[in-house]
DNA sequence: CGTTTTTGACCAGCGC
DNA sequence: GCGCTGGTCAAAAACG
């Protein structure tokens, strides 16, 4: 099994106004034994809706968990370009949190990977992504740009 | 013109 | 059994 989780590490060194269109600073991580993560909140307790088809015939599955990886982002934009195609599909205000989250979806056919996005009211600095998933496809991102990107983190890290 | 975003409504699960 | 929360879908609008 490979995980595919994205460390994005956005430090808005220069926070540009119109700068935040742009990717922030992103990891891509694929090595099995070699992340540590101290500051990953895992969530539990899934609603135990089936991942899809939830609508409609959903056979008797049984209570399978869905894989939820949260990443806390020093970000101050939540839209956190991961190299992936997103499409919004919902956004619901959350209860202790004056933001609204947001919902996103894997625009791919066959790739129905789900992310969404929350931001702390405590801080507002402060993003959690939650990914739900896994990628089966490449990135459909300009590699030369996402290379330079990474050339960019290596020096910020 | 195609795609994506936005808002509201709807559904399922859980609590009481 | 009813109410509430959370989550998703759907249609229209906005945008490129």
């Amino acid at each position: 099994m490979s995980l595919n989780m994205i460390n994005s590490n956005a430090s808005t060194g220069f926070e540009g106004t119109r700068g935040n269109g742009l990717l922030e600073l992103m990891q891509e991580m694929q090595a099995p034994a070699s992340l540590n993560f101290h500051d990953i909140s895992q969530n539990r307790g899934f609603v135990g809706s089936g991942i899809e088809g939830k609508l409609g015939k959903n056979k008797g599955e049984k209570k399978i968990r869905k894989p939820k990886y949260a990443f806390q982002t020093r970000s101050r934009v939540d839209i956190l370009d991961d190299g992936y195609r997103w499409r919004k599909y919902g956004q619901k205000a959350v209860k202790n949190n004056k933001f609204p989250r947001s919902y996103y979806r894997c625009t791919h056919q066959g790739c129905n990977v789900k992310k969404q996005v929350q931001r702390l009211t405590k801080d507002e600095g402060v993003v959690v992504t939650t990914y739900e998933g896994m990628h089966s496809h490449q990135i459909e991102k300009s590699p030369d740009n996402f290379e330079h990107i990474l050339s960019q983190m290596q020096i910020y890290a």
